[in-house]
DNA sequence: GTCATTGCAAAACGTTTGCATGAAT
DNA sequence: ATTCATGCAAACGTTTTGCAATGAC
């Protein structure tokens, strides 16, 4: 274990992702705290998101979407990542609470108790797809 | 939807897949499947399963490692990726019924019924770091 | 004959790394 | 003074893509 110095890129990089609420990626969030330090470069929020990762400062999100996502709560919960759009979306504890208990009993110690990934599609996605056959079915405003 | 036409390396490639009980990389399914076409490119393999996932008749696991995995099991069913060693495991449906039922109360339609996938760490991987602690405490015998 | 599929190589993408400079302790 | 962190650019590993040639229908 190697013994961090203090950085405000990496201040930066924690506080802008603690603010935010959703889950952005590298790139995103190398977005955003440029406009506080424009000279920063990418390849240091990589090595800072990395940093505060191993620290478990914040969590990294994989979800497949081809960009990992980070995480600015460390508290444990879970997330759920929508097909459609890729949002992620947090689901809390609680409704995991009785998985975990069938998951110890079948493999006692192997299951993480926070680290579950689900995916599906989200509510905005569904009710969209779901007005756009209703518009096939009925009158076609948009011919 | 376009119209498949047949094509041998396809075949080999579903038939390869379904064959192996492990869930291999592109690349390493490229590195068989060369064995009896030394011909086929890696890209071929890559638009290959690209289509029998679009299809469903396999599916892709991205699990954080930096490289996609494959199964050639389409039935629902789960995952679980050790965090130490990278192997992925079948979790079978049983485990997690239980969940389901919780995640459609509270979100109903939303959770995919087979589409989670777990992190932690293996019972080999645990096994291992316990003999090596043993190792620590007792006479070291590998010093 | 038409259109999907192939092999190849180049490009794209997200991420990591080497290096000389600069900042923290 | 030492050691870590930075910016930049080059390199990396995985995946996609453009293209001319081949194969399925």
């Amino acid at each position: 274990m190697k013994t961090l110095k203090y950085s405000r890129q990496r201040e930066s990089i924690k506080a802008c992702l603690m603010n935010r609420h959703d889950h952005p990626t590298a790139d995103a969030l190398y977005a955003s705290i440029r406009e506080e330090y424009p000279n920063i470069s990418l390849g240091t929020v990589y090595r800072n998101l990395n940093l505060l990762v191993e620290t478990g400062e914040i969590q990294r999100l994989t979800c497949g979407d081809g960009a990992d996502h980070y995480d600015g709560v460390a508290a444990p919960h879970y997330h759920f990542m929508c097909r459609d759009c890729h949002q992620v979306y947090d689901v809390p504890m609680e409704v995991i609470a009785s998985l975990n208990e069938t998951a110890q009993a079948y493999a006692p110690g192997i299951v993480d108790s926070h680290s579950i990934l689900f995916f599906g599609r989200c509510s905005c996605c569904l009710e969209k797809e779901a007005s756009e056959k209703n518009m096939e079915k009925g009158v076609d405003k948009t011919a």
